[in-house]
DNA sequence: GTCTATAACACGATAGAC
DNA sequence: GTCTATCGTGTTATAGAC
């Protein structure tokens, strides 16, 4: 499978300043996939990327938004690579494994890094967060990717449903990434496993729903997630 | 409600090195406390505690691991506080909602600092990572707290559900947790209707697998989450 | 607005003496 | 076990150049 890579979606600079913001963006990214992010110092990536200190913070505030921009980069790369499956495939649960083992693609580089990336991001207080404001942007993209998921298949849903499903879909995916993120198989061959075993099982879970007294409680379920966002 | 305090815990104290140590702890829990876990310098509890910073190094590896200590003594004091309601109350429904409120009440006080906690958690390298096996032994503690929950009580199950089931309520009380450290409302209100709404539902998730056609997917279910146990 | 160079600061962490 | 001194690094400040 064919992904897009940095160099493609950070090509786009036209005016100076967008060069030397990228430059710094994709030096950061380098030494963080080459030596690990809490190895990497902000003075070895201004040097690198032949830039001073002062003017890597005029780009990017702090080392975490450097991180942040990577999470955007990666949602970028994710929506693009997910196009043909999501074009061809039909069926249900293809699309929803296949959106999820494309990520894996996508995400493979930073493997070592991402597990800092969920340390921050699971500070409330950090505009990493999953539930924060600033991250608002990338994680809508994130599940607008579900919900294409589903708009497009041939799942068969009460409407209610099927309207929570790509947030609940995505909760899904925010499992399987922290599986990932913690899985230190080769080829993290035991996150594929688990994604293997987990989609069958969604799908088993959905169907579910046409059985009456299954419906009662899932209609509670649905009525305490919406209360809750 | 009673619980045990800090200084209850602590004060076993016998050796001078272990008084010392307490002294570090307790002193570094004020501060976080009092002004959060990042303002809180290390210089600070040192000072603070009248011992040098190379001394509170000698006690505690880093800032980190004064958090897990933190930790262990919540997990310590929540297990303590649960007795009451666990030797009294026999039905289901209320000993689990009673577990999970009591645990809001001993954690109220660092409710700020929490946030922080969760953060350090998350990362897979931490040794606070709820997956690595520093933490192994705290994390059993709960999820003995929870198997107490299901064995003194009159649910009814069959015996595979039942046995992983403290596992899963476990599970719960993280959910219930993240959206704690996220909560802003007064008093915590939002997360005590949380309980109010879960505890219920859970319940009825339960009652269900009764049905044949549900059985069938909760065992997959269950040999999923053992397999990746 | 974009960028350099350098210094300084705060704080987590460590080294080595006693 | 305890101390003081020091280091490494994120971040900020200063003082400008084009």
């Amino acid at each position: 499978m064919e992904v897009t890579t940095l160099t493609d979606v950070t090509d786009g600079a036209t005016t100076k300043g967008e060069q030397t913001r990228e430059l710094i963006l994709s030096t950061a990214l380098r030494l963080f996939r080459e030596q690990g992010y809490g190895k990497t110092t902000m003075r070895a990536i201004a040097t690198e990327a032949g830039v001073s200190v002062g003017n890597a913070y005029y780009y990017y505030g702090s080392k975490d938004h450097l991180m942040q921009a990577y999470y955007d980069l990666l949602q970028d790369q994710h929506r693009v690579a997910v196009e043909p499956i999501l074009a061809s495939e039909k069926r249900f649960v293809p699309r929803l494994a296949g959106v999820l083992r494309i990520w894996l693609e996508v995400a493979a580089p930073y493997h070592e890094f991402a597990g800092t990336f969920f340390k921050t991001a699971a500070d409330p207080k950090s505009p990493l967060s999953p539930f924060s404001d600033e991250s608002r942007p990338a994680r809508d993209a994130s599940v607008e990717i579900f919900r294409q998921v589903v708009e497009g298949s041939d799942l068969k849903l009460p409407a209610d449903l099927r309207t929570e499903l790509p947030e609940l879909l995505w909760l899904v995916q925010m499992g399987v990434v922290l599986f990932w993120v913690h899985d230190q198989s080769d080829d993290v061959r035991r996150t594929k496993a688990l994604i293997d075993r987990v989609v069958p099982l969604v799908d088993r879970l959905l169907r579910l729903t046409r059985i009456p007294g299954v419906r009662g409680v899932v209609n509670d379920l649905v009525g305490l997630i919406r209360s809750i966002k």
